[in-house]
DNA sequence: TCGTTGTGTATACATGTGTATACCGCCAAT
DNA sequence: ATTGGCGGTATACACATGTATACACAACGA
């Protein structure tokens, strides 16, 4: 009966496929992901001791996937304004195409598994990291000091993070969800250069402009 | 061997003590949840339909509690800083107080039932718009439009509620945490005092400030 | 007083689950 | 050419699950 091999491949890929039809990680079956796989649900003990390390894997799996869409993202990005434009819009891309990647980081980010919780938010402050790095180097907030760049950088990962779940099953919703998502960074670090203002400075400063 | 009653009440306030101890409610099982409340199997169908009424049933229960949680709320606030500390602490206190409607609002809302999604949307959606007219009706932020104020609030609630996940269970970081979310939505509100600044003018600006 | 209704229980059944043991063919290395 | 491991399968077992049917008892209105 043996037609083809990669019986890893076709668990993970079954799995992401039933995560996408609406269930989570953590409550697969072993034999609900053989059936899918179309594979005899012993033929999962040849690669995995146990449902736990599936887990694992296939977050895994995802973070590679994810790892390359940053790196792609690396290279964009020229003046400030554009930058969250353009970025923003790769990224909601890149969400789209990897829906099940992106379903399982959101649903197992606050999920049951503190194992998971703990290796997705590990793989987030990476991700993170990357974007404050890259927005340092480019200069292109130079107002805001590095540790606050790197706050917002956080915030605004878990924020788009979150809003690609309804980006992706809300087609007609994603213009205005891109739209806010770059509200939303631009406020952050415009507010972020108003920093050490007082009300008052802010009130005086609001005149002036009006 | 009847001992008392209220088998309803138990089997919801069982659901809630498992999800606290990281399960997520629609993964929990019919005979677990008797097991938990001391009840026999068959005594959940006396009061639910199924376990899709249960949950539904049990986010009620939830709402509830938050909603009174909200109504305290309003009574609180004088001026737009100490109005956003004060705020901010009572919410995460609220939460650290309420761990397991916390929880199961943050694991479901990104779930995997499409029907628990949209009940618990439309009560953010609800708590969200509340707390925009609260800052519409005392002008805390009058320089803001109130549509830039819903939006702002939207963001707010779904920021705390994350966070108060990492509140909840990380002790050690909870000054932290409330620091962060302060700094958050003064950013987000001062940011969007500046929307229809161009890049040009928070050039000036920031030149005529230092 | 009887019947009804609400709440809880006991037993039973088909199905699904994780796991153990044993078997089988393929490929590569000795 | 034989051997051994790797990937896959078949069968089996003990247990958990959702659900159906039937029983028990208490409260209460007629």
């Amino acid at each position: 009966m043996t037609v083809l091999t990669g019986g890893k491949l076709k668990l993970i890929q079954a799995a992401l496929r039933l995560i996408t039809q609406s269930r989570s990680l953590s409550s697969l079956g072993l034999r609900e992901l053989a059936r899918e796989a179309g594979l005899n649900p012993n033929t999962f003990y040849r690669h995995f001791r146990n449902l736990d390390e599936f887990g694992l894997q296939v977050l895994g799996y995802i973070a590679e996937d994810m790892k390359a869409g940053v790196r792609e993202l690396r290279r964009m990005a020229e003046s400030s304004e554009q930058a969250s434009h353009d970025t923003v819009a790769f990224v909601y891309h890149y969400f789209l195409t990897n829906p099940a990647a992106t379903t399982v980081a959101v649903r197992e980010l606050h999920g049951p598994s503190a194992l998971l919780r703990k290796a997705l938010e590990s793989q987030l402050e990476a991700s993170a990291r990357e974007m404050a790095e890259d927005i340092i180097d480019r200069q292109l907030v130079s107002a805001v000091a590095p540790e606050t760049i790197h706050e917002i950088s956080r915030m605004t990962i878990r924020y788009i993070l979150f809003r690609s779940m309804d980006y992706i099953d809300k087609p007609g919703q994603r213009e205005v969800i891109q739209q806010e998502t770059e509200r939303f960074i631009n406020r952050q670090f415009r507010g972020a250069m108003l920093d050490d203002m007082s009300e008052e400075d802010m009130a005086t400063l609001l005149r002036s402009c009006s």
